[in-house]
DNA sequence: TGCTAATATTTAACATGTTAATTAAGTTGG
DNA sequence: CCAACTTAATTAACATGTTAAATATTAGCA
């Protein structure tokens, strides 16, 4: 995969001192810096997902396929950023809670295609006015232009690491 | 120029129409965005956990334990964003694998030490001479400056979202 | 055509996340 | 002094995250 497998002693050492970048008080590194505020972020919706006892997890593909008319369950793995294994099992617990159907695609049969039931789509219309207005308090609290610019800064963390990866 | 998802063809995504904060795209919503980010950052650093088998989470453990002379479980688990629930199945397995070690604090029985074996000291030394490059690198890709506003801007958006909590 | 590689999804095994219940030890007010 | 409350940590039960392996289907090519 990467690099640095097992060469011990010959990679340009930085300074052992304490670094001067700002990143390395461990309680305040960047991912546990991204897991508080996505976990403060997520926090703002919990009464939506304990009222139609769902999961965040869970409501993230009931949105997504519920806004789509059909997607593969690839696709809705890219989308909403849930790996494979996970949405496999979530699927089959909607499913058995009748919010979502699967049947295979006609012209792919390894692939699967994934739909919303017109149960999943009224509870969607009803949490969504809900999350609608949670979404807008934070853009208000926080600053739109704030907000948009926290945004664009992640999505270019994103790009800049997946291209030194 | 929308910013598309960097290693898959774009997809589909049908828009609905409401909320005009930009923020109700369902593939890019804050969580998701935070997620995304989290994912691509801890990844830098995932050649590190393999080297020394150990998960992410047990890294944040060992490293904080050993940069701090002793703690209590609780200040722990504050400190690196980990659940008491979690911490306290991981610290079983660390203490089994002789990395750290547990005693009761003897002013108040109900409280843990937590406190590094010479071995995950040694470990945590050798590691994090990779873990900072990996630091420096990702600042100097990414802008010294930049990360920091980033990392300001999370700290707020932290801040705000609980005090509406 | 038939063999092989690639793709899409699922399953398995284990670690972590999350909520609620449990246990043990400290604190407080009568 | 002690019953009721609080706090710290663990345990339980279930959902999700992660990696690897298994399955089924399609694509590529000799």
């Amino acid at each position: 995969m990467n690099n640095s497998d097992s060469k011990h002693s010959s990679l340009p050492v930085p300074d052992k001192g304490q670094s001067s970048h700002g990143l390395n008080d461990f309680s305040h590194t960047l991912p546990i810096r991204l897991l508080r505020a996505r976990h403060a972020a997520v926090s703002q919706f919990q009464p939506i997902f304990r009222k139609y006892n769902v999961t965040e997890q869970q409501w993230r593909v009931l949105r997504m396929v519920t806004s789509a008319n059909a997607m593969t369950a690839g696709e809705l793995s890219q989308a909403i950023f849930i790996s494979m294994p996970s949405l496999s099992r979530i699927m089959q617990s909607l499913e058995a809670r009748n919010l979502i159907r699967r049947h295979a695609n006609k012209d792919d049969l390894r692939k699967t295609m994934v739909s919303s039931t017109s149960a999943a789509q009224a509870m969607v219309a009803e949490a969504a006015i809900w999350s609608d207005t949670r979404y807008s308090d934070i853009a208000q609290w926080f600053g739109k232009e704030r907000l948009e610019h926290l945004q664009r800064l992640l999505d270019d963390l994103v790009q800049t690491l997946d291209q030194h990866q």
